[in-house]
DNA sequence: CCGGACTCCTGTGCGC
DNA sequence: TGCGCACAGGAGTCCG
C-alpha cells in the first residue's frame, strides 16, 4: 500500500519525465475521484474549472510531496492538484505508441501530445480509496490542506515526536498511523519501525522514555530511507511512474510475516489487531512487560496494557478462527 | 477533547 | 467449477 517511500519513489520517477511538459488535454472517465476544496463534493464543478484544475493547457513545473500526498503543480499562482493513492492508486507514465499495462479502472488520463497514443499519464485506482484534490496553488496546499498534517516522517526530529506522543495514551501503533501526528507512515512501515526500535505496538504513547522516542525516530527514518532506496514495497498494486514494482518486499522484517521466524532472533512472529489494522511483531524483540525506566506512577498503564493486549489478541484470534 | 469504530471499494484467495 | 464470504487498508466521519 503506498506510503511515504512509495510516493517519494513515484515522485522521483515522474518528475524527470513530466517537468516542463504541457498538458494538451485531460480525459476524465470518473468524476467522483476528484475532490475540490471549495465544494467538498466535486461532481458539480463546472467542466471548464475541472479541466483547468487538472492542469489542462498548463505546463507542469513542480512535484512536491508531504507524507503520502503528492502535489503536481504548474508555475506559481497557477493550479495544483493533490494526488492521494489510497490503497491501490497508480500514476503511470505511458510513452507514445505504447499501451498502459492495464486498461481497466483508469479514471483520468493526461495527454501530452495531440495524437491519441502520444505520451500520457494515467491515474488508475481499482479500489478508489485514492483521489485527486484540486487546489488553487502550491501555497494554498501548504497553508490549508497540509495545515493539519504532522511533520514529514522522512525528516522527523525526536522533538517533534516526543511532543506529540507525550500527551496521548493511545497505543504507539495507532499514533504512528495518525497522519496529524506524523505524515507518511502507514501499516507496513509502522510495524517495521516498531520492530526496528524494539517497541511493543500496544505501548501507550505517553509511556515511552526519551531514549525510546529517540530510537523510534531513528528507526522510522532508517526504515523509510531503505524502502525508498529499494523503490518501495510492492505487495500487489504498487508500481512507480514507469510501471515497475518496488523491490522492498523481501526486506520486510515483520509485515505480512506472522507465524514465520523473526529475522533477528528466530521467535515466531505474532499478530494483533490495533486500530483496526493487522499488526505483526516479535514477542521477544518487542517485549510488552519489561519497562525498567518507568516510575511507579505508570504502573496503572501496565494494567491497561495487559488488558488491551488480551483484547487485541482475541480480535486477531477471532479473525483467524472465522477463516479457519 | 480523545480515542475507537465504522465506512467507502474491489481483487484475491479460501472453504465448501 | 463456481459461489459466497472474509480480508486487505487510507482517511474521513461519527459517536460515546
Amino acid at each position: 500500500m503506498p506510503e511515504l517511500p512509495e510516493v517519494e519513489h513515484l515522485r522521483c520517477t515522474l518528475a524527470p519525465r513530466l517537468t516542463g511538459r504541457v498538458v494538451r488535454r485531460v480525459e476524465v472517465r470518473r468524476r467522483d475521484v476528484i475532490r475540490s476544496a471549495r465544494n467538498g463534493g466535486a461532481s458539480r464543478i463546472p467542466l471548464a474549472d475541472l479541466r483547468r484544475g487538472l492542469l489542462e493547457r498548463v505546463c507542469i513545473e513542480r512535484f512536491v510531496r508531504r507524507g503520502k500526498q503528492l502535489v503536481i503543480a504548474a508555475p506559481s499562482g497557477a493550479p495544483a492538484m493533490i494526488v492521494q493513492l489510497g490503497m491501490s492508486g497508480q500514476l503511470i507514465f505511458v510513452p507514445r505508441e505504447t499501451d498502459p499495462p492495464r486498461e481497466d479502472h483508469i479514471h483520468i488520463t493526461w495527454h501530452f501530445d495531440d495524437r491519441v497514443r502520444g505520451d500520457r499519464l494515467i491515474f488508475r485506482d481499482p479500489r478508489r480509496f485514492g483521489g485527486i484534490t484540486l487546489a488553487e496553488s502550491v501555497a494554498a496546499v501548504q497553508s490549508r490542506h497540509w495545515a493539519r498534517l504532522g511533520a514529514d516522517a522522512l525528516t522527523i526530529q525526536t522533538g517533534d515526536v516526543r511532543s506529540t506522543l507525550k500527551t496521548t495514551r493511545r497505543p504507539i501503533k495507532a499514533a504512528l498511523l495518525d497522519q496529524r501526528l506524523l505524515a507518511g507512515v502507514g501499516n507496513i512501515y509502522a510495524d517495521e519501525s516498531l520492530h526496528r526500535s524494539g517497541l511493543h505496538p500496544l505501548r501507550p504513547g505517553c509511556s515511552l522514555s526519551a531514549d525510546e522516542v529517540r530510537r523510534l525516530c531513528s528507526a522510522i527514518r532508517v526504515t523509510l530511507r531503505k524502502a525508498i532506496k529499494a523503490g518501495g514495497t510492492t505487495l500487489r498494486d504498487y508500481v512507480d511512474g514507469n510501471g515497475r514494482d518496488g523491490r522492498n518486499r523481501t526486506d520486510l522484517l515483520v509485515y505480512a510475516r506472522a507465524g514465520t521466524p523473526c529475522k533477528g532472533c528466530g521467535t515466531a512472529l505474532e499478530h494483533l489487531v490495533v486500530a483496526q489494522r493487522t499488526t505483526t511483531f516479535c514477542p521477544a524483540c518487542q517485549p510488552s512487560t519489561t519497562y525498567p525506566h518507568l516510575s511507579k506512577r505508570s504502573t496503572r498503564t501496565f494494567g491497561k496494557l495487559a488488558e488491551r493486549e488480551a483484547q487485541a489478541r482475541s480480535r486477531a484470534n477471532r479473525r483467524t478462527t472465522i477463516t479457519l
